[in-house]
DNA sequence: CTACTTGCAAAATTTTTGCAACTGA
DNA sequence: TCAGTTGCAAAAATTTTGCAAGTAG
């Protein structure tokens, strides 16, 4: 976690890295550290913890903070917007036709130093739905 | 927190409240529970997150999850918008020109059973560009 | 060799809960 | 009186950390 680490490559951190890539379910730490278990029989949820910090630090994947008690993690790093089911709360990736244009902000002295933003949807899923 | 239960006054929650519709920063149980210590000493830290999970039940305040390890509350229960600094992680409110148009969802299935969105903004404010 | 990585267990942080005493309507 | 409220302490849930043994480069 400290910035100057020359971090070494981890069979198990190579793993959960790909594990995220290949699911778009958005797991937590611990579903990951189940689902890792079958590989790694004696691999502990503190280091599943320890390499996704790692991960999210290098910028590979980003560490999602959707409202619930406990965080999800996605294995695409680039920002880009969610929609959370309100019944199952699964999360699912959001395409924009457009990139959102921030001067729908009218505070002043806001409006020219935001950096970025954060756009989430809330609904119910098709599989609800049904 | 049942939702059959027909809460009664009392003159904490009237506090925690009326702190919370006065100030502006959008302050966590721990900082609300420090100002409250000063008008009831013998207050409990439970309590103060059993008040505002009633009056969030109520829909008189909301709560935040805007990306730290804790929550921060919000006087103004109506949904809008916040600008959370990345220096000193402060939160404030945001108005916006006009109301996020959803049909920027490209997602078929999706877009038309969004039912909300969340919106918040990121940068650094006027007090730490200083 | 030297630093990074791992497993294990303990700890830290934030929030919730059980219980008995208290209180408002 | 009765159901909701409070203080207190313990517990729950999620995440972080210390340490000693293991391992990549």
């Amino acid at each position: 976690m400290d910035s100057k680490i020359k971090y070494r490559k981890s069979r198990q951190r190579d793993t959960i890295q790909e594990m995220l890539m290949n699911r778009k379910d958005h797991p937590t730490a611990d579903t990951l550290f189940f689902e890792l278990k079958k590989e790694f029989p004696d691999l502990s949820l503190g280091n599943v913890y320890r390499n996704l910090n790692i991960l999210v630090e290098q910028g590979v994947i980003q560490r999602l903070d959707l409202g619930s008690t406990f965080n999800r993690f996605d294995g695409n790093a680039a920002p880009h917007s969610h929609f959370i089911c309100t019944i199952c709360n699964s999360v699912s990736d959001v395409d924009l036709k457009f990139d959102l244009d921030v001067s729908i902000v009218s505070n002043e002295s806001l409006a020219g130093h935001i950096s970025g933003y954060k756009l989430d949807f809330f609904g119910v899923c098709e599989k609800c739905r049904r």
